[in-house]
DNA sequence: TTCAGGAGTTTTGGATCCGAGAATGAGGGT
DNA sequence: ACCCTCATTCTCGGATCCAAAACTCCTGAA
């Protein structure tokens, strides 16, 4: 509890929309939000609002606001902006980032490169925890806000994630062999990015960071075409 | 007058924003809007619950909503957010375009040139025509309009024309000699931006559009040094 | 003179209320 | 069986109303 109302309510359904917890394409009742949240529609309202302009929702007037769906061509579109704006932040960065900065990013690498570990380790024993994945996306994010910190680029950071909230939406997870490897690129990128910073070549890191971001990008798409054709062969339910 | 009157007026409120009919830094009077839209305070209300999310104004919860005022460094990330974003679409055009569209570039080139040629005129016989100014910035904006609808990047756009309003804010203009030189590069790197186009060279068309931006970026800069040193020197009233 | 305190005013955030447009469903005509 | 119409119901958009927070301005004491 912080501000006013609509803006907690904002701040909680951006939450349960990024974590997948309100699928795409469902619609929102205003009378049923805000008895869930204990207020009435007018603050419900005004959060809507404010998701509306982030694009997280459309209003379909007097018809209700339904949770924005995304095309696979959409999820491409907000790699690329994604790969742009993080080049960007991280070519400022390798300029600006003082020792102790980058005594965090190593740190912020290795917790990565654990869960990573984990990750894969699971992909070989078929085991399937949730909450892994969580940590390992969560730090993974984490791994990236150090850098923004350091180059201190607040509207950069603002529409950066403004595009990493667009795909979270399908905040899907897979394993398996194949995805082994996006895997454990991804975790290499990081430290190549880190000693571009740390050898404060600014170029380097630009290209690496674009190179990372886009080929996250792939994972993503690889991930969800396992999810997608596993969900289709075999009959099962899946919500 | 198109959907709900919470979208009216958040779109009127933009345009006397970005405008900057409505200074930075003014608070906004919900009851005062509402009597002059003719409307209650809970549309206006929601129509600033999304201006804000934009980052348009900012909510002081109890105390009102107030226009952003913006640091001469946010103006400057502006543009470099939108000369990645531009440099993006701009070689995805470059991919993209067909000879349809090269035409209609071509001609939003030309237009823009002749904007370009007025306004040079005006500064040499020191006529002061806001009219002119007005007509230039918004042919240039449809000469890029071009480029992002023959890329076909929705988001790419969005996030870019959001950036854009950023600075509009800030709409201050001049003319003098040393700036004529920047508004004729302007020109001409429209030119060299649509021939690398024309030629299918996406690289090529990247790295002119984001030098073209930056290049926009420092104009801007000059414009607001010389305005601002104008209304110090001379004990000028200025609005 | 300056500053603390407090009554009265202004303005906000939120709740409640109402009219209108859209979904739903039952009947009736073909 | 199918579709068209019309009434009922649901939900939304907006207006109005109220309590609480913040600002103003005045007074009185140090």
């Amino acid at each position: 509890m912080e501000g006013t109302k609509a803006d907690d309510i904002a701040l909680a359904l951006e939450e349960s929309i990024v974590s997948g917890e309100v699928p795409p394409g469902s619609v929102l009742r205003q009378e049923h939000l805000s008895e869930q949240f204990g207020v009435s529609r007018t603050p419900v309202r005004e959060a809507l609002r404010r998701l509306a302009a982030l694009g997280l929702v459309t209003f379909e007037p007097n018809r209700g606001v339904r949770v924005r769906e995304l095309a696979l061509e959409e999820i491409r579109e907000a790699f690329m902006v994604r790969a742009e704006l993080e080049s960007l932040a991280t070519g400022i960065a390798a300029l600006k980032m003082t020792d102790a900065d980058l005594v965090e990013l190593e740190r912020a690498e290795r917790r990565f490169s654990r869960a990573t570990r984990a990750l894969v380790e699971m992909s070989h024993d078929g085991s399937q925890d949730l909450a892994v994945a969580r940590d390992w996306l969560q730090l993974n994010h984490s791994f990236h806000d150090v850098i923004y910190r350091a180059a201190d680029v607040p509207l950069v950071e603002r529409m950066a994630k403004a595009a990493r909230r667009t795909f979270l939406v399908k905040s899907v997870w897979a394993t398996g062999d194949e995805l082994d490897e996006l895997y454990l690129k991804n975790d290499l990128q990081h430290r190549a990015i880190r000693e571009a910073i740390a050898a404060r070549s600014p170029e380097g890191a630009r290209v690496l960071a674009r190179e990372h971001v886009l080929s996250s990008g792939r994972l993503l798409e690889a991930i969800l075409e396992k999810v997608t054709s596993q969900s289709r062969e075999p009959a099962s339910a899946r919500r």
